[in-house]
DNA sequence: ACGGAATCGAGAAGACTTTCTCGATAAGGA
DNA sequence: TCCTTATCGAGAAAGTCTTCTCGATTCCGT
C-alpha cells in the first residue's frame, strides 16, 4: 500500500507551505490528528486538492482520522527541505536587505544568511543584525570556500545581473531575486523572482476590474429613469 | 479585424509586468517597434505565449513589424491599472513596512501609500518617509473618508486578521498581505499574499532536489570500483 | 459485533494553460 | 512589380492542474 510518488506543481509547493502554517497553529491547539478535509476548510480549498498535495510528500493517512499532526508537519518540512538548513549569502544591504537580514524566521525555513555583500564603502566592514558586510568582489571566493549554494539579491535592479553572475561564479545554485530584473543564469541554477511589480500587476488589475464592475452595478441600479424613484434609497449618494 | 477579448491567467498578468520592464529598457534604447518574438527571446519564453498575453490587452500588431513600442507600454499600463493611481493605506511600520514606505517606484505602478497605521505608541504621531503614523483604530474612518480601496498589511502575523478586518470595515477592496497568515475576507475583497514562506518553499525544494541529483551524479561517476582509476581525475576531492 | 459516517487513495473527467500550426499580411530587396 | 521573409492572429492540439467520483478502510456509537 505504498503511496505512489507524484509530481508537484509550483502552486502545490506554495500550498504545502500554507498547510504547514495552519498545522503549526493546530499543534499549539493540541490537536493530535488532522484530515485533508479539515485543512481544506480552514484555507477554503478543495479537500481532494489538499490530499493530492499531501500525497506528494509520501506520507500515508488513515481513513476516518486523517494524518498524525506532528508527523505530517515533519514530512512537509523534510519534503520542502526546511530541516536541512542551507547557508546563504545576501547582496545589497539597503532597506529591503536589512529587513531580510533582521528576519529571524528564515532559520526555521531552512535558510540562514551568513554574510552580506554591498558595494557601498560606508557599509563595508560594519555589522548589520550581527552579520558582517563585505565588498561584492569577495563573494565568489567566500561562497566557494564555505560551500554556500543559496543567494539572495536585494541590490538595485541595475546591479542584479552582475550580482547574479558573481553568485553563480561562487557556486550558488539557487537565487532568490528581489530586484525587478530578469536574470540570465545557466540552466543548473534555480531562480525565484520575488518581484513586487509582478505581484502588484495582478492586484491592481483585479482591483480595477472589481471597482469597474461595482460602478457598473451601481449605475444599473441608479441610472434607469423609470425605476429611479423606487430605488432611490438603495443609493447612498 | 478587432481582436477578440481573452481571459488572462494570473501567470499571464505577471508576465505582462515582466514585458513592461523589458519594453521600458527597449524604449531607453530607442527601439521604435517590438515583436512578440523579440520579447520572447529576451525572457526565454515562447513567442506564441507572449502574443497571447499581449492579445489580452486588446492591442493590434502589424505582421512583419510587431507592435509600436510606446503604444504597447501604454496599453499594458492601462490594462494593469497602472495609469489609474490608487491611494493605499499601510498597516505595520516595522522594518518591512518602512522599506515599502520608502520605495518610490510604487507610484509608477498605480499605488500611492498615503497613510500608515501602527499600534506602537512610540511610532504614532511620528512621520516615516514623509507619511504620518496613526493608531489602527483610525483606519476605517480614514479609509472610508478618503475613498481608499487598497490596503497593505505588514504587521506581525498575529495581528494580520484583525488588521484585515479593520481594512474591510474601511471599504478596502484589495489587500496586499505580507504577513504569513491566511486571511478570511468577504468575497468582494481581492487578496494577494506576498508570503515569503510560500516562496521559499519552492526555492528550498528545488535546491534540495538539485543538490541531491548532483550528489547522485557525482557518486555515479566516482563510486564504481571498476572504473575508479580511469575516472579519478574527474573527481575533485 | 454490527452499521453508519468520515476519510483516504487513486483513477477519470473536466477546466484551464501553453504550445503548435497555418493562413493572411506587411516590409524590403531583386 | 514580384518574391522572400518575418510576423500576427486565431483555432487546434497537447499538456498541466484541479475537481469529481468511488471503492476500501477505519472509527465510533449502539
Ligand atoms: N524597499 C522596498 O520595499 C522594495 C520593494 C520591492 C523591491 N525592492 C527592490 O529591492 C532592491 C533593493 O531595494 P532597497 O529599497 O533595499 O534599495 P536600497 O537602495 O535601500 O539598497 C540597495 C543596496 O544595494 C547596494 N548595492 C548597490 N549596488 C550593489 C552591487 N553592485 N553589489 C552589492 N550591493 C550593491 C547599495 O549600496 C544599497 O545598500 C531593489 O532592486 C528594489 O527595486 C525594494
Ligand atoms: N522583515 C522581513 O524581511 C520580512 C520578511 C517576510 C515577511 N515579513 C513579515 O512582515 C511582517 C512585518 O515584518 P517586520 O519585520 O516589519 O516586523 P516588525 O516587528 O519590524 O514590524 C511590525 C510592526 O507592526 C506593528 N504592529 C503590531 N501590531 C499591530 C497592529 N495590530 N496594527 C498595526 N500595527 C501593528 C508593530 O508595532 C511594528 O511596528 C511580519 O508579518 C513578518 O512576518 C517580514
Amino acid at each position: 500500500m505504498a503511496l505512489q510518488p507524484r509530481n508537484i506543481s509550483d502552486a502545490g509547493l506554495r500550498r504545502l507551505a500554507a498547510y504547514h502554517k495552519v498545522l503549526q497553529e493546530m499543534l499549539l491547539a493540541g490537536t493530535p490528528t488532522v484530515s485533508a478535509t479539515g485543512i481544506a476548510r480552514v484555507l477554503a480549498l478543495e479537500p481532494s486538492q489538499v490530499r493530492k498535495d499531501i500525497e506528494a510528500t509520501g506520507i500515508a493517512g488513515k481513513p476516518k482520522v486523517g494524518y498524525p499532526l506532528a508527523v505530517l508537519i515533519r514530512w512537509i518540512e523534510d519534503f520542502l527541505g526546511w530541516n536541512n538548513t542551507k547557508q546563504a549569502v545576501l547582496a545589497g544591504a539597503g532597506s529591503l536587505g536589512s529587513a531580510l537580514l533582521g528576519y529571524q524566521k528564515f532559520r526555521q525555513l531552512g535558510m540562514d544568511i551568513v554574510a552580506v555583500f554591498d558595494n557601498d564603502p560606508l557599509k563595508v566592514g560594519r555589522t548589520i543584525h550581527g552579520k558582517q558586510v563585505f565588498f561584492p568582489d569577495k563573494l565568489p571566493s567566500f561562497a566557494l570556500g564555505a560551500h554556500i549554494h543559496l543567494g539572495v539579491i536585494a541590490t538595485p535592479a541595475s546591479a542584479a545581473q552582475a550580482t547574479a553572475d558573481l553568485m553563480v561564479a561562487g557556486g550558488i545554485r539557487a537565487l532568490w531575486n528581489f530586484a525587478p530584473a530578469h536574470l540570465r543564469v545557466p540552466d543548473f541554477v534555480v531562480v525565484r523572482n520575488e518581484d513586487l511589480y509582478d505581484s502588484l500587476a495582478s492586484l491592481t488589475y483585479k482591483l480595477e476590474k472589481r471597482m469597474a464592475a461595482e460602478r457598473k452595478a451601481a449605475a444599473e441600479v441608479c441610472a434607469p429613469v423609470e425605476s429611479a424613484v423606487v430605488l432611490l434609497d438603495a443609493c447612498t449618494w
